[in-house]
DNA sequence: ACAATACCAGACAGATCTGTCTACTGTCGG
DNA sequence: CCGACAGTAGACAGATCTGTCTGGTATTGT
């Protein structure tokens, strides 16, 4: 049981945070372990006896990521009953994240360019990327579509080149493109 | 001028190859200059004599990158004169990218995912993502198009997000769906 | 009160990375 | 024939990175 006195998070949870922080701004080869500890005001062997290794921080910071996709995504569908509304809430969503301050990119394929294939970074980044293709599939099937996962699978491409247009181009309207596409692709799609 | 008695290209283009294998198969961080020299067949002091610094190194490895994106685009679109052919020409030479055995997704988002803000990467990604775009907004309105720009940056994205699926799902015929996509795109786009 | 726990500060080892330097080798033009 | 040149091999400096270890401090449960 952590010491919750003062007021302050458990080092675990503050090491969490800045190294979710600086990875995702500066990509995870580039940040070292004593920048994260210096952030989090944590002592380097507690990183150690906490996480064990960069790498398990590294799958922590991705798995943090990804829960953060899931509230993140889950909330915005939940706010409609009409499966092209809940569908098109995914891409209203995006368009937040990617005019939020500091958005780069999508941190498991920024993760990814820098890893090894078969790592710690390829395992999460598949069942997050899994995830997401799951909930666009679902949805696509509520939706009456004859085809779910063809449309789905058009739609994460949609997700993920308005990520990669909004990063590179900084262009944080490419989301809202993408939504309009989006309801194109849906609503010319054969229903069953 | 180099020598050519032997039948070897010169150190400056084994170096300039060796680069772009490594760097593209394993990023740009990953790989250290003992490893290119390594491949090159080449001594360090010949690789700082003749490129000066890995930064340079990794700018002309990004450069001839997108020399030969500009390559393979030109060609493909060259095959035809009929607009809408020309545009979905593109995205037919994405699909032989993708399936490329080692294809690892788009060398300028991967580099732009380890790379500060600022640098050399930022910029010669900036001038690649510029001639792409500048090309599928010339081809649009070759089409007759009434927003050749916006169907560019529509058409941007697919390419963008059919790199990402190809890549992150290992799923080549992710560029077969965005050139169907394309096709619906460029068909419903309102004529000037 | 006292042992266990959680944490901090920082030295340290060992590896690795970029970039420089020295010394040597082969080739070619004049 | 010889000086210029391009290249090789590898030692070296200096920085940085991961991970370990020592020693000290404060808090907590019993």
């Amino acid at each position: 049981m952590p010491s919750q006195t003062t007021s302050q998070p458990s080092a675990r949870e503050r090491l969490l945070a800045a190294a979710d922080e600086l990875f995702y701004e500066e990509g995870v080869h580039t940040v070292g372990i004593d920048r994260i500890i210096e952030r989090a005001g944590v002592a380097k062997a507690t990183l150690y006896s906490t996480y064990g290794s960069k790498d398990e921080l590294v799958r922590s910071y991705l798995t943090r990521r990804h829960e953060a996709r899931v509230a993140r995504l889950t909330g915005a569908v939940g706010q409609y009953t009409d499966p092209r509304d809940r569908l098109l809430a995914i891409f209203e969503s995006l368009e937040k994240t990617v005019a939020r301050h500091g958005f780069r990119g999508c941190a498991f394929v920024n993760a990814s360019a820098e890893a090894s294939a078969g790592g710690a970074v390829a395992e999460v980044s598949a069942r997050s990327r899994s995830w997401t293709r799951d909930l666009f599939t679902t949805e696509a099937a509520a939706a009456g579509v004859a085809a779910p996962a063809a449309l789905a699978e058009q739609l994460v491409m949609l997700y993920d080149g308005a990520m990669v247009a909004a990063q590179m181009d900084q262009n944080p309207k490419a989301a809202g493109a993408a939504r309009v596409m989006a309801a194109l692709l849906i609503d010319t799609a054969p229903r069953a």
